[in-house]
Parts: C-alpha cells; sequence; structure tokens
DNA sequence: ATGGCAGCTGGAAGCTGA
C-alpha cells in the first residue's frame, strides 16, 4: 500500500489538484496532508467523501493544519500532543498534530513550525516544539514500535538535501540547532526511508515561490517519511511526484509517496 | 542586504510562510 504525504497551502485553494492527484493515483491508501488553513467545520470534507475517501482533519482559521484522508477507516485517530501527552495546554494552540492507525501502522501526520528567522521568537519556538515532539514520540513508543512519521518538517536534514547550502547556517531550515534537534527526533529509531532508495542529489519536496526556483530546480528537500527500525523492512519504495509543481497555481510543496 | 511569490483576512495592507 501507498502513504503519501503533502502540504497543499491552503486546501480549499488546492482541492481540485488534490482530487486529481488522488484520482491518478489510486494506490494511495492514505494521504496526509499539511496547512490546510482551515477549521474543521470548513474543510471540504465532502467533495472527498464523494471519492470515496474517509478525512480526519485538525485545522484552525488562516494558519497551519493537518488531515488525513483515506481510502480505509482509519483507527484510534488522535489530534494534538496532549492527547498522549500530558504538556501545557498551549501546545496544541496551533494545530499541527494527527495521528491514527492504518492497519497495524500508527501514522503520524506532522506539520512542524517555520520558524520565521534564527534568534526569532519563532525561531526558539520551533526548537522547543520539537523538543515537545521528542517526548510526545517516547509516549506513542511504550505502546506501538510500528510507527510511521510523515509530514512538512520544515528543515533539511544535510546539505545533499538543499540544491545551494551556502550560508546555510545563518538561515532557517538548516541551521546547526534545528538538525540537531531533528537529528534527536531520528535517534529515537527513526530511518529517514527516502535515502535508502535515493541517496543521489537533486531530491527536492519544496521549492519556493519567488524567483523562478522551481524551473531552475533550486529545491529543498524538507518533507519526509521517518520510518521506525522495525518497519523498514517492509518498505518497497519511497519516491517523490514532482508533476503536482509544475500545475498552474501550485502549492510550493509537492508529495512524497512512500510504499509498503 | 533585500525582494521576489502566494494565501488568508477583511474589505487595505499586513501577517505568515520557507
Amino acid at each position: 500500500m501507498q502513504i503519501a504525504t503533502w502540504n497543499v497551502n491552503s486546501i480549499r485553494t488546492r482541492l481540485d489538484q488534490v482530487k486529481d492527484w488522488l484520482l491518478a493515483h489510486p494506490q494511495v491508501e492514505l494521504l496526509a496532508v499539511q496547512e490546510t488553513k482551515v477549521t474543521d467545520a470548513d474543510f471540504p470534507t465532502q467533495p472527498l467523501q464523494a471519492l470515496g475517501y474517509h478525512v480526519y482533519s485538525w485545522g484552525q482559521k488562516s494558519y497551519n493544519g493537518v488531515a488525513f484522508i483515506s481510502k480505509r477507516e482509519l483507527t484510534a485517530v488522535k489530534r494534538g500532543f496532549t492527547s498522549i501527552l500530558p504538556c501545557p495546554p498551549h501546545w496544541d494552540e496551533q494545530k499541527r498534530v494527527i495521528a491514527g492507525f492504518l492497519d497495524d501502522i500508527l501514522i503520524v501526520n506532522l506539520y512542524c513550525p517555520n520558524g520565521s528567522a534564527i534568534g526569532s521568537d519563532k525561531y526558539t519556538y520551533k526548537l522547543q516544539w520539537f523538543q515537545v515532539l521528542r517526548e510526545y514520540l517516547q509516549e506513542l513508543q511504550k505502546e506501538q514500535e510500528r510507527i510511521i512519521l510523515c509530514g512538512d518538517f520544515n528543515v533539511a536534514l544535510t546539505d545533499l538535501d538543499i540544491h545551494d547550502p551556502t550560508g546555510r547556517e545563518s538561515k532557517i531550515m538548516a541551521s546547526d540547532a534545528e538538525r540537531s534537534v531533528l537529528q534527536s527526533i531520528l535517534d529515537l529509531g527513526f530511518v529517514d526511508i527516502l535515502r535508502q532508495f535515493h541517496p543521489e542529489p537533486g531530491q527536492y519536496t519544496w521549492w519556493d515561490y519567488r524567483s523562478g526556483a522551481f524551473r531552475r530546480n533550486w529545491g529543498w528537500r524538507i518533507d519526509y517519511h521517518f520510518v521506525s527500525l522495525p518497519l523498514v523492512p517492509r518498505v518497497q519504495d519511497v519516491w517523490i511526484d514532482p508533476a503536482p509543481r509544475r500545475l498552474p497555481q501550485p502549492s510550493d510543496h509537492t508529495p512524497v509517496i512512500l510504499c509498503c
């Protein structure tokens, strides 16, 4: 089965593209979307149900928001950190986390903070948010060993994941502190699985809207599937589909698909 | 160094994203 992740940058603006992509990829059992930018009440659930999908959303007005679009019902869907982890409730004011079971696999769909600029309050929030995520995952690991993390992590793990890493230390998404905290997530026992299949450069999932970045292939890889160690042998392939990024009025991200 | 592009809100221009 295929499990995909895609930061759609507004589900309402991108609804037709999402529907077309799902129809063109019937093998995709579950699509995890991020940056839906809409409350659950206003999520376009009905048009997706009409295509035969189940929808599980966790959103807010204007910003953030995550959702699962699934061919089959998910079980034990949990929204936010506090559904799992006893942490201060303000960590769930921004809707960035939803998790649920597909068969015996726990899928965790994440929209990690951007960070704005190094040294900013948002950057501090980003680093702290990853620490909370780490505690949340440790809590999940007490009950479950088959876990797939997917989504927009807003961090490029290595220089291979950036078209031009020059000066990356002074920019968000590739600073040492961001890489370090994301590596600490992987060190819990997860594998950046795309690299098992594509160790070569040029594997990008996001291109800036500005400066003709996509045309010039000035990309970054910031969207991932992180697979827990016991699941690694079950993964058959992982790849990036650049096609939606070529469409008129695209998201600035493009889907990543895992087949297991 | 800065802006560039896009979406959302509210009904203009500012915030946020990455």
